[in-house]
DNA sequence: GTTGCGCTAGAGTGATCGTTCTAGTCCTGG
DNA sequence: CCAGGACTAGAACGATCACTCTAGCGCAAC
């Protein structure tokens, strides 16, 4: 293997750089020039490590950063008390991430989702994947604290819901009062399933 | 006035054709060219009507779509017995919608929201100022109801939020059990509410 | 019946899109 | 020390982008 290390940090430039502006302005919008801009890349480089083009880097940003975000999730739930409480130290620290960020994307998946879904069905299926993932995740943390299966699966696909719909509605409104309403009552729900155990 | 009659049908046909266009692809994937080929209109009437190009087109259409689609909820939701069996009917309507439409976004605002809140201010306050509608006119249905204001308004955000979350699940993973599931969720607190009045 | 205007028609503008391709450079294994 | 492959570099391609512009159509007022 040549060159491992170099060219491993410029696949990761370029990932990187993809996620951040996909976080801005989504997957139409972001155009391949923008990218070797960002990325200090260049074309070649791109097809090079991304030989399916734009889709291929999409689908690999989709992955990346759907796990990224999965784990930063998960940690914050699982270092909690208990995973209501968890769940609501989460939506916080998305809000806390989204003003600073003036209201960036904290994660493009979304967005990319909705824009994708109806148009180009290999990228609609790794969003998929990738939002499968974190309700399985998430419902894997629930019923290690005693909730039951279909419990913890229909309250963990409400915490993606509710969390997407927090993230459409803080960007555009610029106001994370409504992402910290929805945490708080899905905190609420989480904590009577827990006490019904 | 000249031809009143046919430059506004001309002028409908073109709102309903973008409309339709970015529930499928979103903003930026919409060309101004498909929106000539599926309004059967021309570059010319296009500009004539909306002379700020398909910035001022969206935000119409964003105005247009988004009373549209407050209207439909709102008659749904005053139609039902109370507010909240109301609240459950539009989710269930909606998730019929989506169903039927092969999972086509019922709405364009929250995917176009989320494309322009950091690239576009004009068309984000545009967006967000529908949102506020909904919210408001959810609200008042509430109030209505002898929900405190408070109480009502954070309802009611919760209530755009869910939906907004329920479209990005339901349209990604092709199954419109996650957004019945917020449904439910949503319709049992606004009961609540409705219960300790 | 002609003037005026709302509206249509669509070719043309420069810019930029995603992608391809050829020429390299640089490192590494033998 | 050289052969070869990983990787970079960026010019060039046809297509398409949002938008402009000129020409002309068709109805209404007078």
């Amino acid at each position: 293997m040549a060159r491992t290390t170099s060219s491993a940090a410029t696949r990761d430039r370029i990932l990187v750089a993809t996620t951040e502006l996909f976080r801005r302005q989504g997957y139409s919008a972001t155009s391949l020039s923008q990218i070797v801009e960002a990325s200090s890349a260049t074309t070649g480089s791109i097809y090079h490590f991304f030989p399916g083009g734009k889709d291929e880097l999409t689908a690999e940003v989709l992955r990346v950063s759907g796990a990224g975000y999965g784990d930063l999730v998960e940690s914050v739930v699982r270092s909690a008390l208990d995973p209501a409480v968890g769940i609501g130290d989460a939506f916080a620290a998305a809000a806390a991430l989204m003003q600073e960020s003036d209201f960036i994307d904290p994660c493009p998946i979304g967005t990319i989702a909705r824009e994708v879904a109806s148009t180009n069905e290999p990228l609609r299926l790794v969003a998929a994947e990738v939002m499968n993932g974190w309700v399985r995740r998430l419902a894997a943390i629930l019923t290690d604290a005693n909730v039951s299966q279909g419990d913890a699966e229909r309250l963990a696909s409400l915490v993606v819901t509710t969390i997407e719909g927090g993230f459409v509605m803080a960007r555009t409104l610029r106001d994370v009062a409504p992402f910290l309403t929805a945490g708080e009552v899905v905190q609420r729900l989480v904590a009577d399933a827990l006490g019904d155990s």
